[in-house]
DNA sequence: CCTAAAGCCTGTAGTTACTACAGGGTCAAG
DNA sequence: CTTGACCCTGTAGTAACTACAGGCTTTAGG
């Protein structure tokens, strides 16, 4: 299967295809007499589980820790369970973080009225 | 005021000032004899405007705008409201995003139990 | 059989929002 | 008078890609 076969069949553009493999994320896969690249079906899936493991949040070295262990003759269930469970604080923290974000804003939106003040309170508090 | 100071006082490293002012959100400030940026009070506040809406999660491009409004010699109030109306919806999909991604990396957790199964299902879910 | 489009290749530059040097000049204190 | 703190410009690095530029190869239609 060439490259294009397999961005069509993942979802994945082929330029990213080519970025995994680049930085190490996908390993190289074999070449045609013409220099394309040939892919198999284990790297189909190999792509696939990297491109799961993005869609739930996790950043490229996370990804790469996952991948490392999943393709492990052993793969650590344990290790796979502390990541996730690191991943899941990360996210609760965003949620906090975003909640408060809104919180503020809401407030600053109320202060707004209906937005023909002459003397907006929104730069007002912003800016002193 | 050197660059030093309006650091110091505002919390803002020093880099990230002379950066504001390369791509332009902050205005140029006057240079001394020696080529030191000096700056008033003016220019203060304006660096706090900017850091304040930062903190409030505006791009880089929603700060320049509502920068160019609260420099205005009449700033336009139903503007700002606008642009806050909009990033508060911004804000609410990020959190819906994130409450799904929290959901689906509770739920594989789940699956994990312990850490202790010898076939690990997260693997399995990421990989099939 | 030929040509044009589609696909593939490498390598580099752009994106966001900064941060971190490298390599230099200036200033204040001891 | 020298040492350290401060300032300058300009470039490169970060995450995680995307988008060319410039040049091959393959494939489908006439």
């Amino acid at each position: 299967m060439r490259i294009g076969r397999l961005a069509a069949m993942t979802g994945c553009p082929v330029e990213t295809i080519r970025y995994f493999e680049k930085i190490g994320l996908l390993p190289h896969p074999m070449r045609g007499a013409n220099g394309y690249r040939e892919y198999e079906e284990s790297q189909q899936k190999w792509l696939q589980f990297i491109l799961r493991s993005r869609a739930l949040g996790f950043t490229q070295n996370e990804v790469r820790r996952l991948s490392d262990i999943a393709h492990q003759s052993q793969p650590a269930c344990g290790d796979v369970r502390d990541l996730l469970i690191e991943h899941i604080a990360d996210v609760e923290e965003k949620q906090v973080d975003l909640q408060r974000l809104h919180q503020s804003l809401e407030r600053l939106k109320a202060r707004c009225q209906d937005g023909t003040l002459n003397d907006c309170p929104v730069i007002d508090e912003l800016m002193n």
